[in-house]
DNA sequence: ACCTTTACTGACTGTTTAGTCAGTCGAACC
DNA sequence: GGTTCGACTGACTAAACAGTCAGTAAAGGT
């Protein structure tokens, strides 16, 4: 077993139950089954653990998603399957969800460079700078679309995870609420 | 002076700057220019103390919103004047915002009564059931509704205060996007 | 004049917690 | 068979912190 891997696993566990404080490190030591200097061995601080699991949920996902995108598919289908994967992975990974909605709103995210932030959310200003220019996208500022798009996403991943919908009930509201989307942002 | 209130006040401050862990209750006494044993005969823990900022924030911003409210007017009017009575509020208030997302996400929100927090979204919920049932709003469940308007509310208001615009700008945000949610949610 | 109550103080304390460190253990290289 | 090295341990400590408490001072009642 790779104990930092566990020491991360179970970070992630309490974090969510109690948040970052109100979880000391000798409880994410006990979880993850190993001796409390051994998280100290792997992240010197507390901080940099909380530092660690951010990166390394962002790029899991970021990972995940980018298999399921098969380019050369015209932009609507693109975009498509970005807002689908997206909140696909948000389903299957609600714990990793809630980690990084308390990580965005604390202050952590100010010491993570804006560098690693940007790198997760480059392709998909990319991919709204393109339609845009090509007016398959209503011409408007790219950050505002995007953040409407961001909002949107955010809006029904709520819906979803509070809901307990079966596979075909989410594929669908999926669907429904992409067409919704689309009809507000297409040109 | 209030000395009750000028401790909210230094609470509210320090916690948006440094989070609720890293701000001690001896810090916000001195902030707020009281002794330390002040704010414990107010709020007896600091949680208590948490969750009546929280309160008291939630309060002042829906009082200050149902001024703004000329009922009589259609359902899209008197949509538009929350949405855009909900983003000035958060513009003029951009600290007791960030203090209310901060909140939403820890673990804090699950101490108060779900009550509490539903009291504040009741209104908008009939107005859309409302607006369902008269067949003006697409016809889906109540909830996916509101999380969709809510989604985009959210994403416009980090993009109005991530952007330093001028109070005419920003109204001409508020007008634009709130036509594109219009159109969106209209049957 | 005396009592009661309420607002307020700040020195103090018990506990919790991040982080340390001296040292163990097995593997790998010489 | 000895030496080095990295992974790992867990008892320990210094600091920080939430919350206490004995007491003050002023207002108001009787």
């Amino acid at each position: 077993m790779d104990k930092k891997q566990l020491i991360l696993d179970a970070a992630l566990k309490l974090f969510v139950e109690y948040g970052f404080h109100n979880t000391p490190t000798s409880k994410i030591a006990k979880e993850a089954g190993v001796a409390n200097g051994t998280l100290f061995y792997f992240y010197p601080t507390k901080d940099e653990l909380v530092k660690a699991l951010y990166i390394d949920i962002k790029s899991r996902m970021t990972a995940c998603m980018y298999e399921n995108i098969q380019t050369g598919s015209s932009l609507r289908d693109i975009m498509k399957q970005y807002y689908s994967s997206s909140l696909q992975w948000t389903l299957a990974h609600a714990t990793e969800f809630r980690f990084v909605e308390q990580f965005n709103t604390s202050a952590y995210l100010k010491q993570i460079a804006a560098e690693e932030v940007k790198k997760h959310m480059q392709p998909a200003m990319d991919l709204i700078s393109k339609g845009i220019k090509d007016k398959v996208l209503k011409p408007m500022d790219v950050d505002m679309l995007f953040t409407l798009i961001g909002g949107h996403t955010f809006g029904v991943n709520q819906y979803l995870v509070s809901k307990q919908f079966s596979k075909a009930k989410q594929t669908q509201v999926i669907e429904e609420t992409f067409e919704m989307l689309w009809g507000m942002i297409k040109n």
